[in-house]
DNA sequence: GTCTATAAGGGGATAGAC
DNA sequence: GTCTATCCCCTTATAGAC
């Protein structure tokens, strides 16, 4: 059944999520889903297809959203652009923070199981920024820069504090899933987007080759 | 003897680094380092006393460092010893790439093991860098700014490309090990303190609060 | 300090009944 | 689609010989 599916994907991701993914066993998986174990391999084919499964659809959703948004305003601005380019990347890590950790600790390990799955991913999801910020080059609106350093920039800026929801709620004292967290992380990239892309800011060799 | 808890750590920082904590095995460590399987558990009193003596000699070899430097550079000018500490993190940490990587994705892990010993250890690490930021604002040579968010960007910009090399050498073509990769790292985050830190910048509301 | 042998348990996956 | 029972492998840790 489909409710059967759902339900292991929301106690894997869960699960993955606390205890890593090697943390977690399938037993583990169908208790909290109070499912029976053997209809894991029965669905999935397995733990790893769990995890498949979890990786598409975050990505496929963060894709389509995208293709919405490049739909609708392709003949804005191009600052205007990547402010809703921005403000969806925020949006959509921070409501999906529990599988975007999963999946960027999963990616620090060099024998990771899906990695072939994920570079084809990867790619995609690094050209959502790129292609925003290539285009402003291109009109000279933005200033010359490493497109691919700037983006790394963006996405350590947004990905590490999710990493560590803990240390954001000693050190910032915000809740990692609040919207005002959102709201922050949203306005810090602008501005790190504006010293970098903008001319007439002051000399800075940041992110410039 | 003591070669034998050495050949024991190397082969367990390299196979927690490739397969992460929990994906490596007493029996796999033993292999890679050439000794009797027993002998972990004689010496390090099981797999997580490995894991603990990694992470305690990491940030004991860190605290060293950044006491030695302190003790050297005590009255220099502010922006000097910012520039130094900032030197010295950028470079401890992309030459101990891999229990940085090993460090930081465990530190993710909600269930993780040795996290009452990461809390101590995490606050000094943060403090190395704050302690700076603190001085200069006291004095009125750094902008009154959120210590706190200025400390968490300037990790962010660190850890997140030693998190993933293979990114690392696609995007950037360089190393991550690399003398380059270390000295492009030093100047981005200088250029990022810069910004938030030193007045007569454009106006920008990165990092204040 | 080092080794062998073994204990004691958990892991993922599946065959076959319903 | 769901369940039970089971297989077989690999895990960590340790007792006891050397």
């Amino acid at each position: 059944m489909e409710q059967t599916k759902m339900r292991i994907l929301s106690a894997a991701a869960k699960l993955f999520d606390i205890h890593g993914y090697q943390g977690t066993s399938v037993r583990k998986i169908a208790e909290e889903a109070d499912v029976n174990v053997a209809l894991i391999s029965y669905h999935f084919q397995g733990k790893q297809g769990v995890l498949e499964t979890l990786m598409a659809s975050y990505f496929e959703t963060l894709f389509r959203l995208l293709g919405e948004q490049e739909a609708t305003l392709a003949s804005a601005p191009v600052w205007q652009r990547l402010e809703q380019v921005v403000r969806l990347y925020v949006q959509f890590h921070c409501e999906h923070a529990a599988i975007t950790r999963l999946i960027q600790r999963e990616l620090s390990v060099e024998s990771m199981l899906a990695r072939e799955v994920m570079t084809l991913y990867m790619s995609r999801y690094k050209h959502g920024l790129a292609s925003v910020l290539e285009y402003g080059i291109g009109t000279g609106e933005f200033q010359t820069c490493s497109v691919d350093r700037v983006v790394l920039g963006v996405t350590s800026h947004i990905v590490y504090p999710l990493l560590h929801p803990q240390m954001v709620r000693q050190v910032y004292e915000l809740e990692p899933a609040s919207e005002e967290f959102s709201d922050w992380l949203y306005t810090s990239v602008l501005d790190f987007l504006r010293v970098s892309l903008l001319p007439d800011s002051r000399s800075s060799t940041l992110f410039h080759e």
